[in-house]
DNA sequence: CGGAATTGTAACTATAATTGTTACAGACTG
DNA sequence: CAGTCTGTAACAATTATAGTTACAATTCCG
């Protein structure tokens, strides 16, 4: 697959996880995943849509997990994304003159539903909350290695427009992301 | 994947099985697999690279299986294919100021190599031999229900430039897709 | 209430991968 | 030598994804 639909979908996932109940900006999200707002945006009505997150507009709003992230299982992303499945059959229908053109698309299909099962097992297994658990001995051994680099690693944001009111946006996360 | 190279990769393999040592033209093959000779014979490339085919070029050339059928596996095919794996990461890194950003790529790298090996171990298991036993089920059908139609469903086939000398394409695999 | 902040969404453009096409040089057969 | 094929380059067409701009609708807060 040449797209990173189902890499994104997970970090998206695993940073409201990160953040606990805290509902997260489109643009915080974007930040951290390095692309558009709005192309996060996008991916949350599909996350929306299955079940996985819920959203509230307007002012002070923002995106947070629908369930805990122990009960949101990567295939449960996987599904929510609409993939069609690892590999595809021809785009256009082989020869019915031929013998084996005929029949290989049935043939092919059980082979690709076999795959796609194999695939299904390895995502049920996962949750995001084992991904947070994952990530986390990685994240302290970056912030022990930041600490000894600090000059290198701080300072290199832009400045970011965040009042110094007290807002979403100056919690746990929101100041990781600024 | 959006992409169908794999089923036709197996398809074209499977084809070569079924007419045995007999030589296809790309011609030949892409009429079964209603597509271009070019798009077949790049194909036949990348699958003569991997040890998978032996083609001769020439008058009365074509290709042929390099091994036999039961000794191609699927991932044989998926490895001369140089998939890069089921899913992607990133297209573009995340953000390294973000404590989920920064290890996540690790923590997905790991899930992809999991999945893959999933796949890679259902692909393993399957030859191009057994989809050709596959296969012959489902043709036996079809030609009952040919004899039983034949008007219908013989002479739709273009005019083929055929001489009636005996040539390759008047063997058995040949006659069926003239 | 009115203004500011955010999502949801439409309508584009841009990028990248695959697929399809034309053309032709080089290899092989008889 | 004439005719058949493969190998390959070059390029157009198609499709999916990603990115961008714009704006209506929703919600919060003073």
């Amino acid at each position: 697959m040449t797209n990173s639909r189902f890499a994104v979908a997970v970090h998206v996932l695993t940073l409201m996880a990160w953040s606990d109940d805290e509902p997260l900006k489109s643009e915080q999200v974007a930040e951290s995943v390095n692309t558009n707002p709005v192309v996060i945006r996008r991916m949350l009505c599909e996350l929306a849509q299955a079940g996985l997150v819920v959203s509230q507009t307007g002012a002070m709003g923002g995106s947070r997990l629908a369930r805990k992230p122990g009960a949101i299982t990567l295939l449960d992303v996987y599904r929510a994304l609409e993939f069609r499945g690892v590999f595809s059959l021809h785009r256009q229908p082989p020869s019915r003159r031929c013998p084996v053109g005929v029949n290989i698309e049935t043939v092919l299909g059980n082979v690709l539903d076999e795959v796609d099962s194999a695939v299904e097992n390895v995502l049920e297994a996962i949750t995001i909350r084992d991904l947070v658990k994952r990530l986390k001995p990685c994240v302290s051994v970056e912030v022990a290695a930041r600490n000894g680099t600090r000059k290198h690693l701080n300072g290199q944001g832009q400045a970011r427009l965040v009042t110094e009111k007290v807002t979403a946006s100056n919690t746990k996360l929101g100041r990781a992301l600024s």
